[in-house]
Order: C-alpha cells, then structure tokens, then sequence
DNA sequence: TACCAATAGTTAGTGTGACAAATATATGAA
DNA sequence: TTCATATATTTGTCACACTAACTATTGGTA
C-alpha cells in the first residue's frame, strides 16, 4: 500500500469521531440528560463495577488520572457519585454511584442505547465486526505497552 | 442488529482516534517538530491553497472559527502563517505561509507520512477502503445538514 | 440615505486531553 | 526504625471543541 493511500484515515478518523460525540452530546442536551458524554462514560462504568479505586476506573474509560479527577469532582457536584475513603488504603478512595446517580443510569441507559443506534443505519452486522477488527488493529499498532 | 451489539463502537471509535492522535503527537514531539498534530493539518492545508480566508480555512480542516482563531494565533506567533488584509473585504484575511512556514511543511511532510504508515500494520488495501466507507456512513448518518 | 440582515472574525466560558510536578501515604529493604 | 521507592490523587498549564455573544463590515433594500 502506498503511503499516498491512506495519508487521509487519522482526518476521516478524527472527523468521525468528533461528529459521533458531538451528536450524542447534541441529543444528551435536547433530552435534558444534565452530563456529558464523558461523564456517561464514567456513570456506567461505575454502574457495573461499583468501589472501584479512580485508578481502575481511569485504565476502564481510558481517561488519564488528571481528567478523571475533574470529571468525578464534576459528578459529585451534582450528587451523582461519592468518594469514599478505602478502608486500608489510606490514599485511595473507593467510588460508588449514590441512589441519585443509581437512577440516573437506570433511566438514560435505554434511551443512550437508542442514540447510538442512529449510526449504524445503512450498515450490516458484519460491517460493525470489520470495523471492530480495525479499529482495534489500527489501536494494538499503534500501542506501545502491548506485546512489544 | 441488536442494540447491545454496537453499544460500544462509540468506545472503540474514540479511543482509536485518541490513539492515533496521541501516537502522532508523541512522534512529533519526539522529532522535534515543534507543531501540534492539529497545527499541522492547519500547515498542509495552508501549504495547498494559499490565500483562503480563516472561513474557507475552517470548512477545509472542520474546525469551528473559535479554534481555528487559537490555531492561526498559534502558528503566527511562531512566523510560519501570515493574516494579510484581504484587499476588497477589510473583514476577511488572506492566509498564507511564510517562507518558513513553506520549509516546514517540505521538511515535515515525508517524516509525517511515515509516521501515519506505522498504524496500517497488519492491514490490507481492501480494509483500508473497508474503513473509509465505513466511517463516511456513520458521519454520514449523523450529519444533520446533509440530504435531510 | 438609512436601515438591516448576513458575513468575517474574535472573545469568553465550560469541559476535556496530555503532560509535568507536587502532595500524601504506603511499602520494602537496610 | 529509617530511608528510598512506589502508588493514589491533585494541581497547574497548554491545546482544542463547542456555544454564545460581540465587533466590524458588507451589501441589499426601502
């Protein structure tokens, strides 16, 4: 393949990307969901792993440790989640969702799942495993901590 | 397709992105290229159209005209782009390079080419073409102002 | 001529991303 | 015990995305 070839992916990468999150968040505004897409992001993942360290929750939604902390500062402003001091491990905190933030989940989950759908019109179920396959190529080339 | 079956390729998609971007600028500031990844799509396009206006400049990298504003401070402070009065409109700039603006976008380009290569490892032509389809649909289906 | 909508660009505010450095705490070795 | 090192988190800085509001200018129209 030339070099040529493919010098446009990381535009048409980046573009769609951009367009993917721009209208989630454009849908997440309309409906009145009151976060952001990242901070989705965090909320479900607290969902299903509850008293994770923000450590572990920073590897889950592959955020580094410095956004993580505004985005859970963020959440807990709005009384969606809590920190909680680790019981041996003084420097950590353990993070849970409070009933607030339970609900919240429970509530756009369906709704989150719907908007992401809007994508794949025009599009077969093997063209998402393609684009998996990929995408996670293009992610382990570029990954210098695997393998090599 | 079930909804659960790509309810995370908005995950997959953003983290790819990110990752590309960040090998990139990794790679840059490795090489001393003294330009952010976005500052040099600014660059190279500036490099092919000589002249546009921050406007036309903005629809060509998608890029709103606040960041776009930044990016131009940005690459003007370092002596490689030029605002020029446009000579009937006295709104409207004129862009272009400076001389060593030209020399880093000659120098630069191969060893960016180079770098964009590393992440279609492992990659045929076919999915190369597969990709790019694939993430013109999904912008596609997302782009409220084209065809609906 | 006077008005006014549209256009070019800038500025400000909020959220996020990468990176470096600082702080606090924990742990293992001498 | 004490010191060096590692870990968990926070803070600060710069760059970028998006929105909204603003200035200045242009061009059409009453």
């Amino acid at each position: 393949m030339t070099q040529e070839l493919f010098a446009s992916y990381s535009f048409l990468l980046d573009r769609t990307a951009r367009k993917v999150k721009h209208y989630a968040q454009q849908q997440f505004k309309f409906g009145k969901f009151d976060v952001t897409v990242d901070q989705w992001l965090v909320l479900k993942n607290l969902a299903e792993r509850p008293q994770v360290s923000q450590t572990e929750l920073a590897q889950l939604v592959l955020k580094d440790h410095p956004t993580l902390t505004r985005i859970i500062d963020l959440l807990s402003k709005k009384g969606l989640v809590q920190r909680v001091q680790h019981p041996q491990d003084r420097r950590s905190f353990q993070l849970h969702l409070t009933a607030k933030g339970e609900n919240k989940v429970a509530a756009l989950k369906p709704r989150i799942l719907e908007i992401r759908e809007k994508a794949w019109e025009n599009l077969t179920e093997s063209d998402f495993h393609e684009f998996k396959r990929i995408l996670n190529t293009i992610y382990q080339n570029l990954d210098t901590n695997s393998g090599v």
